[in-house]
DNA sequence: GAGAGAAGCTTGCATGTGCATGTATGCTTT
DNA sequence: AAAGCATACATGCACATGCAAGCTTCTCTC
């Protein structure tokens, strides 16, 4: 017989599918925490304003449309006018108005957001391998999954 | 020599560590994006407040208090009580004081809560499977990742 | 070539979240 | 038992994000 009947019983265990995936949540705001904080505390940027940079100076002309960007860092058109926004403000990156289409716009990287980049770059990668690591240590269920994605230092 | 003066050479390619992370977050981004849409087309809850009362409708007692909430989905222990206040509002749950610790907040999950969630549920699982295997066709280098972390059908 | 609709970006608004702080309760030391 | 510190939660504030609407420019059809 039931236990006490003021406590209805509890739900099914969720499946398998959800945990793992729950697992996937947890690993992802851990690391996107640390990485956050340390790119901040160490060079003044914020996680999307360091994935913009990178793009941005890893494409061919140190360019992209805003559309491009949100599709590469995954965030809203909205969201990237606003993000390309504070960059110019900070006079990391600059609009230019791309030529033949005159809708489109251009963010293009100045020498300071490469500059700022390269060094923020050494400290995100670095903290990345040390978090992940960390993870693995934490919870080895997650070590095949994280050496399937080459996640973990080869 | 150069192609030309004004176009500074791009920066070299990220590492293999970063690409295959930004891959892990392009995953994210559209799982729980996809995850987001239907839960709140369908059922009209968040992907958060489904979170709490999937873990509030699975705990023994059907309640938690704030910080294990705010451990179980990664949240601010501050987000979570707004959470709480948001779910109190709708009726899925109430607050009740710790007998014995008077700074402790259970939040108790109530039968409204469990319906809702149990309703959910369902829908929450199948987009998951779904949107995982997608994914996985879509970019197939996620496939061994995804089969090492048990996200893809048995 | 003129009008209708699509494409690309920006802006107004609402909201969820984090950080810092405030408040109440518990614990420990003397 | 009083004081001081720690713990648990709530609140003020700032901000990044998404959605919907608006504006400009392009494109296609007639």
């Amino acid at each position: 017989m039931a236990p006490t009947a003021s406590t209805p019983p509890p739900a099914p265990a969720p499946s398998a599918l959800s945990e793992a995936w729950n697992d996937v949540l947890l690993l992802h705001a851990r690391v996107e925490n640390a990485l956050a904080v340390v790119l901040q505390r160490r060079h003044g940027i914020g996680l999307s304003e360091y994935r913009a940079l990178g793009h941005l100076a890893t494409s061919a002309a140190g360019e992209l449309r805003m559309q491009e960007l949100a599709d590469k860092i995954g965030l809203n058109q909205s969201s990237v006018t606003r993000l390309v926004t504070r960059l110019n403000t900070a006079e990391f990156t600059y609009r230019d108005v791309c030529p033949d289409d005159k809708r489109g716009v251009y963010t293009v990287i100045t020498e300071s957001g490469r500059t700022r980049y390269a060094e923020a770059n050494a400290t995100y990668e670095a903290t990345l391998r040390n978090v992940l690591e960390e993870a693995g240590q934490a919870d080895p269920r997650l070590v095949p999954a994280l050496s399937a994605l080459g996640l973990l230092d080869g």
